[in-house]
This record gives C-alpha cells, structure tokens and sequence, in this order.
DNA sequence: GTGGTCTAGACCACA
DNA sequence: GTGGTCTAGACCACC
C-alpha cells in the first residue's frame, strides 16, 4: 500500500488519506483483513499529525471499510461482493453526474465528451 | 438568466454564483454585452449577503467574464471564439482527468465507464 | 437548550454532547431550522476544548441532526415525521434489547423487569 | 459453560469475558465450587491472549464471583442469597436507569415504553 | 463574526 | 506496543 499526501492541494488532507483507502478496498487491492500500518508510523512517513491520520481512519470506519481492535491495530472490513459493487458504482455514478452536467451547462456534445475522455484513458 | 443557490450545499456560495455565471457565458447564453441584474437585486432575489455577490462578481470580473462600468453597471464581456473554446476544455479537461483518475483507482475499465457515462447523457 | 457536561463520566465527552443534541432533535425540543450556539460559545460554557465540541458537531451533521453553513453557524435540520420517528425506535429498541437480554442472563422474570421499570417512570 | 468473544465489538474483551461469567453466577448456571477451566485453555480455545483472560478473571476475583486456590485454579465463589439477589438488583437497576433517562429524553411515554419491552421478552 | 483544518503535544485503556 | 480522547493553540476560507 503506497500512501501519499499533497500538502498543497486544495482537499483536506485527511480527505486525500481516505480516498486512497477507500479506493484501494473497493479495487481489491487491499484484500479484507489486511492490517493497516499504525497510525503513528504513518503519520510519521507522511509527516502529517497523528491526528489527522487517526480522522481519516475514523471517516473509513465510519464508511465500512475499516475495522479498529483497540490494542491490536486497524484491518481492512470484510466486504460483500454485491456491496462492494454498489459502491463503486455510487461512487462513479457521482463524479459522472458532475462531469456530465458541467459538460451539458457548458454546451458540450456527447460525441465531443466521449472522445475527450477516451483519449485520456491509457 | 436564472441564479439560484443552495446554503446547505458544501460549495461556497460565492463559488456557485460564480459557476452558473460563467458556465452560462462559456456556453453563450449570456451574450457578450449583456447586461447582469444590480448586485443589491442579486442579493435580495437569492436571499445572501451583498457582500458575496459581489465577491463572486468581483472574481469573474478577475477572470475575464465580466466588465464593470462605473455607473452602469456590470456586462458580460466580449470573448474571444478560440479563447472561449480554451476555458471550455480547460475546465473540462480538469473534470475527465478527476474522473479518469478515480476510475482507474477503482479498477474500472474503460467500456464500462464511456457506457455508464452515455446512458447518464440524455 | 441546556447543554452540560460530566468530565468524570465514562462516557466520552464528545459522546455525551451527541447524545443530548440528539435526544433534544428527536423529541422536538430543539425544532428544524434552530440556530445552534457557536462552537467557541459553546466550548467556552461547558469549559472544554473547541475540537470536542466540534466532533460532536460533526458526528450530528454525519448524521443528519446538524446543518452546518460554513461562515454562518450550524442549524438544526429538517426532519421527515416517519424519519424522526424511525430513530426514535431505533434508539430505543437497542437499548430495549440490551436490557432484556440482560435481565434474561441473569434469570430475571418478565413481571419482575417491568415492575421495576414502572417504578422508576415518575 | 459456553464463553464467546467478539473482537470487533466496542467492548472491551476483557469486559466480555467479565460480563457473560458474573452473569452465570448470579443466575446461577454457575453453582458455587465449579471449576473454572484454566487460563491457558480458554486463551486458545477463544484465540484471545492470556493476559486478556488473567485480567478478566482477576476482575471476578476482586469482584467476589471467582476464587482462586493456589495449584488448583479457579472455582466459582460461594454467594450469600441475599447477597446475590443484591447485586442482581443493582445490576438491573443502572440499566433500567439509563433506558428511562433516555425514554424521557425522547419523549416516549411510559406504556408506549413498556409494550415495546414486553414484546421483546419472547 | 462563523466553521474547517491542522499541529504537537499529553494521558488513558486495551492487548 | 496499539488506538481513543483531549487540550491549547494556530491559520484559513466564508459570510
């Protein structure tokens, strides 16, 4: 798991840690039960307080995707399949929904949207 | 010319007044040369604050969306067809790389994605 | 809207302020759309820290008790009656359930838990 | 005797373990001079450390429910009845306390309160 | 003025 | 060792 953060981007860092978490489950990349590194070790590496790291694991709790063992550390929550599907789609169908609006407030063509987004996907 | 805005929305109010204005300028629904309602109606038709207004003017005036003349108030200002056809995929391209960006932490190929965005285009 | 505090509960702070807020919107005490005091009024009252105040604040928005208007306050959300009344049962059935099963570990009669409840309801 | 842990669960294990034996021997499922069996075995039988279970046993001790005799383990303590129907009481009584602090806080009335525990005793 | 985020410490309970 | 809570400051964006 590679975590990063940019100190500069506008989005809370904290948001930026959960993003990557959130996504990293819903892909399989982080496989249920996995343990998360301690949260001082990455708030170390990243050189970001402990706090905000602890409220990032916290939303992810909150959100299903983690689970917390006092004294034991941070695991990956098991996820059903068709759960796991219905976020990621949630999840697209959001940013989708953004995209497609501005695209149509901004007088864009379908035709001229699909062809944007496909150049852009290598 | 139709304003509206939502307090409860996470995006500041100045920022919606400002996208709607612009999006409508790049769109061409506001015409260079016409004339923006006073700031005082904006204010009192939409129920915020002056003082907002005018920032989300003062911002699109910044960005070259907007003219004041002393007296007479604000008009949309003149563009330039390959400059406005810049910003619009200036703006665009900001929201596929996003999306792109997020699809791809999700693991979702790229079928998938140009499908469900063609079917949220009606 | 009386709001107080036990540092020696074990109950974590946070958690209590929650809990009363909660409690206050459920049951109609504090109606939609009422202002509530500002965090550092707040902090400042109960005389603890500003960030204690605010993750009560923010577990209410999460779950939709709060509204909060960056720049203006928070505010006591809508509520659909059926809504409200669902969670009023939620709340109160797993505490119901908590109880029984006790009462039931330890061999304790229907009629003895209701008596004793009766006579604790003035 | 059936012991269950749950390591997800906000409680404590330690508390688990505390809770579901204090219950047995004020219902009596467990008779005064049982044996308990030996640290180490419900350690690997629950998959929990030896330390959780030393701590929760020692909690029983202090507590009156357990005796330990020095190389031959742990016996369920002799309880004086009056003794037993006390804490029972006192048990019962705190969370019966908290369900009606919280009825009132929500507004629910009495009877409404006490239908939903009788439905619940099945 | 308001809330939103962050830091750098601290103390406690749990395993 | 782990996570959970809390404090006392600070800076920023918004209204």
């Amino acid at each position: 798991m590679r975590l990063s953060v940019n100190p500069n981007d506008k989005t809370p860092i904290y948001r930026q840690l959960y993003d990557q978490i959130a996504s990293d489950v819903l892909s399989g990349v982080l496989a249920p039960g996995t343990p998360l590194p301690p949260i001082r070790t990455v708030s170390k590496e990243l050189g970001v307080s402990m706090i905000t790291v602890r409220s990032a694991w916290e939303m992810l709790e909150r959100d299903g995707y983690l689970l917390t063992r006092a004294g034991s550390g941070c695991f990956v929550a098991p996820i059903n399949e068709t759960h796991r599907q219905n976020k990621v789609d949630a999840r697209l169908s959001a940013a989708i929904d953004t995209l497609v609006d501005d695209a149509k407030a901004l007088g864009v063509e379908k035709e001229t949207l699909l062809s944007m987004i496909e150049s852009r996907f290598l």
